[in-house]
DNA sequence: ATTGACAATGAAAATCATTATCAATAATAG
DNA sequence: CTATTATTGATAATGATTTTCATTGTCAAT
């Protein structure tokens, strides 16, 4: 393929490739954070200061449709985004989250376990409820250690 | 234990019983769907017309806390919540969300062959990372049929 | 039963992430 | 290169959640 992996799936769903989708796309690919809006955005800005906020918005939303980005809520009242990585991949990993202080750790712990269950659940689950599954997402809810001593 | 087991959660972590909470808990017991905080709301009019939607939301902020409720965010804007059920009871149960018009669908298959896995995984992650685990949540985000459709 | 300390409440205003509107601009087909 | 649309950006609007603060309720100790 001639286009990067995201640029097909853009096309192939009808839309135009553009400067902003560029932008967020290459924001996204260098960094490893949970990103949210509001963090795409001030950084689009040192690339290219005539982006709107509303168009990473718009954006984003897009990308969650034809599966290019994940997006997280963690319960902090707003969404953090990430692009989608490959489940067999090192990079994928899953989240344990402080209901206090909303404190995100990455964990990629007995993620080669998982993956069997993961693939069988997804596909069964396609089939029976006729959804084209595009990712998913294992969260652990609890209290981290400082919110424990409070 | 002469109190029910949320009762017990609220004094052992100090905090009072007051009547709002307990309207807050009869209705999450009484439903099977994913309430609101708007929802919960309403229906608590009902029992008593004086509560406030600010306590509302502290309530469940509260009860999130002390591990007695679950709260989800499907990326509809507003969070959902719902009493912690026991994963080895039938109520236990996993989400598949679609990510264009939000539509959330219940399934509990594989949920037996998963639950070795969570509970391996659990004790591990709270040694780990020091957390005190309280519950856990599995998204798979998609397509539905309508919306493939579009 | 009464009281005092302080947790909890409710009403209203404030906050803040996200979305709608709409005229201007840019990307592709022909 | 031009026409046709998708896309954009500025702004205003929306709506869920939080903050503030004066009032009230809970519970342990009288």
């Amino acid at each position: 393929m001639r286009y990067p992996w995201w640029q097909h799936r853009l096309y192939k769903a009808g839309y135009r490739l553009t400067n902003p989708r560029q932008v967020v796309i290459n924001i996204l690919k260098n960094t490893d954070k949970h990103l949210s809006a509001e963090d795409i955005y001030v950084d689009s800005l040192k690339i290219n200061s005539s982006i709107g906020l509303t168009t990473v918005y718009r954006t984003l939303d897009l990308f969650q449709q034809i599966g290019i980005v994940q997006k997280f809520d963690f319960g902090e009242g707003k969404a953090r985004y990430e692009l989608i990585k490959n489940p067999i991949k090192k990079e994928h990993h899953h989240h344990i989250i402080c209901v206090k202080c909303k404190e995100i750790v990455d964990y990629t712990d007995f993620l080669n376990e998982e993956l069997e269950l993961i693939n069988k659940t997804e596909k069964a689950l396609s089939e029976k409820y006729q959804f084209k599954i595009l990712h998913h997402t294992v969260h652990f809810y609890g209290m981290c250690s400082k919110c424990q001593a409070t």
